[in-house]
DNA sequence: TTCGAAACGGAACGGTTCGTTCCGTTAGTT
DNA sequence: AACTAACGGAACGAACCGTTCCGTTTCGAA
């Protein structure tokens, strides 16, 4: 909304990177991101709005998927933590409570359904979908899993399967655009995976 | 791989759908997908090896999503069956296996996951995967479900649960390109999902 | 038998995006 | 003072989009 056409001439620093330049771009690519979605999301549209040139976004940004991961994590680390109350079951329903709730309201909803979009059509994007991103990003969840078998809640040999699944059934709601709070499936999902037996 | 070059000048035969045209169309869509997947796919380059005119093709499927739907839907029927053992766990683990095996050795996989980004760009293709694509595709494995919960074996307000649990588990698996047989988080999967507690 | 309607392939359209390449300017680094 | 690298701007060739014409072919109804 604000910062749309502002930032004429924006001139270099120097031989290295502008701050107020990144910030720009970055900012631009979220509200392009809100705007439009995926779709009618393009580099030029950034540039304009950023008032950058593209040169500069494709030395920094050699991909509109390393685009999406920068603006994803540009609001995740302030936006919120992995609950840890030594329950399973009601950590993962306060989790993906929240986690929706982050996709919703926040650029980065958008911005990971691009990103997994993205990954569809180029090995490139599908690599740092995988290595800049899951990698580091299913880190805390998947601590949350082995804490809870390290309590004994579940079978140490149902981590894997049960962090797979659980990470499948949010992008499953996130692509099909079905966010809304379902506390009661929310719950029986929590039910199956965070208990043992199987 | 063959009729990639061939049919020129096939024209019409009144005022009907011409079913060779139909079918050059959905094969040259077929190959394209496999040889370069989502990115590189285009009307254009369909047409032109179809020997078709672009206004032919957008006839008959208005968006991509419609033609991707069409080229995975011409295998699925002749493909396999949902099986139905009595055994949750047991036709769980088959179907599985028998699905990414398909998404693997047929043109199907791609086109889905071609569906699928298609879908986080376009409204409309969004309400085609929803409405024209899951909306019967999932119709037997809910099947499946909902008599393993007539049995007993899950209990019958966890059957949505399961069912999403499940579903993303496999669109996770395929959207990140890992549809290697890995047997053992198979059958993990489908002991946390094919059981009862919870 | 005549004739309207609809599908066909082909060509071209204006518009958009892509990723890259120049350019002249600015400012840190040595 | 000379070198280096980032900056914005403009332009590029190529590709794809979705649509619009055109002339041809054939069905089906009058």
């Amino acid at each position: 909304m604000a910062a749309a056409k502002a930032a004429p001439h924006r001139t270099s620093i120097g031989a290295r990177r502008n701050p107020q330049t990144e910030a720009a771009v970055l900012q631009a690519a979220r509200n392009l991101l809100i705007e439009k979605g995926y779709a009618g999301f393009s580099i030029d549209e950034v540039a304009r709005r950023a008032g950058a040139g593209k040169p500069t976004i494709y030395r920094w940004w050699p991909t509109k998927a390393d685009l999406f991961i920068a603006v994803y994590t540009a609001d995740k680390d302030a936006a919120f933590v992995v609950p840890d109350t030594g329950n399973l079951r009601r950590d993962l329903v306060a989790y993906t409570s929240a986690l929706w709730s982050f996709w919703r309201n926040s650029p980065s909803g958008r911005a990971f359904r691009a990103l997994i979009a993205e990954a569809q059509g180029s090995e490139a994007a599908l690599a740092a979908l995988k290595e800049k991103f899951l990698a580091t990003r299913l880190a805390p969840l998947r601590r949350l899993f082995e804490q809870a078998a390290a309590r004994g809640d579940i079978p140490a040999a149902g981590i894997a399967a049960r962090l797979a699944l659980y990470v499948g059934f949010n992008w499953y709601r996130l692509l099909t655009g079905e966010l809304d709070e379902d506390a009661g499936l929310i719950a029986a999902v929590a039910a199956v995976i965070g208990t043992d037996k199987g």
